[in-house]
DNA sequence: ACAGGATCCTGGGGGC
DNA sequence: TGCCCCCAGGATCCTG
């Protein structure tokens, strides 16, 4: 579920109200998240403060007093909102901290269990995971260079391209494909064949993209919530995800849905040519 | 190197 | 009402 902007906007919400927090216990359910929780690892925060929250790509870096960071990916149905404690406890949670001097807990749900916790306990050990995972660049500091360059050593399309975390962190499927119709550019044009000019506006427009979902707290579509609670706007303002059929805002045509990199791909026939020339 | 499919899960919606 | 199939903001692993 989540991207960039969703992410974000959980980070937002839970930095000024976990930040100076000091961590007194953990719980949780017995149902086992994607990657094994280790209840020993999830221990070390306790008993320490809250520093910061912090984004990379998908993941949130909670950090804590003496360098230790809880790290969390949302996977599709992940939720990590703040909570009065007294609060009933909904279906399919499965992480809850509570804090010394307050009565509001934070929660970890996940429906479908694709998320992940863990706990590093060194910037190093932090930095190693990121780098293991091959984990590219944030979109809003693309280098013009590298963009063009790893976009002119792949054949693959640009669909898959946007979707791979390597080459660039936080874009999902949704803002792929809103970025690539902002960008006119069909999803099925390998890396290759782009013009330096159409390398340009695709590293443009997902900036463009990302930053105004960002604004709209992102987008709800049926599980997404922020971490007060909140559901996001954005899907107010989707140009084509979801749109299959619809008519497009630019032209008027019909959006079409097909599948690349084994994801549902909606974009405008007539603005998204797949040779030059929209 | 790359595409495509299957996999991990649960739940909602549509068709019959 | 029930059942079956398809679909879903992600990521990874395996095959050809």
């Amino acid at each position: 579920m989540p991207e960039l902007p969703e992410v974000e906007t959980v980070v937002r919400d839970l930095r000024p109200r976990l930040v100076g927090r000091r961590f007194r216990h953990v719980e949780g359910s017995s149902q086992p998240l994607r990657t094994e929780v280790s209840w020993d690892r999830l221990g070390l925060v306790l008993g320490h403060c809250v520093e910061d929250v912090r984004r990379r790509g998908k993941w949130i870096v909670v950090c804590v007093a003496r360098e230790i960071y809880l790290v969390i990916h949302l996977g599709m149905t992940g939720q990590l909102v703040i909570t009065q404690g007294e609060a009933p406890q909904l279906p399919h949670t499965h992480l809850i901290f509570s804090f010394h001097q307050s009565t509001e807990q934070l929660r970890f749900r996940d429906i479908r269990r694709f998320g992940s916790a863990r706990v590093f306990d060194s910037p190093e050990e932090l930095e190693q995971f990121f780098k293991k995972t091959g984990l590219g660049p944030e979109p809003f500091d693309l280098d013009p260079k590298y963009w063009r360059e790893r976009l002119a050593a792949t054949s693959r399309n640009l669909k898959a391209i946007l979707l791979d975390q390597c080459i660039v962190a936080g874009v999902g499927n949704i803002y792929a494909d809103e970025s690539l119709f902002v960008a006119r550019l069909h999803p099925a044009r390998r890396g290759r064949d782009l013009s330096a000019v159409e390398a340009r506006r695709l590293r443009e427009a997902i900036a463009t993209v990302l930053t105004r979902a960002i604004e709209k707290r992102g987008s709800s579509i049926r599980n997404y919530v922020g971490g007060s609670g909140l559901k996001g706007e954005y899907q107010h303002e989707f140009l084509v995800y979801g749109r299959k059929g619809q008519p497009c805002v630019r032209c008027g045509r019909a959006i079409e849905r097909i599948v690349l990199a084994g994801r549902s791909t909606h974009f405008c026939p007539r603005c998204q040519k797949r040779k030059d020339e929209g």
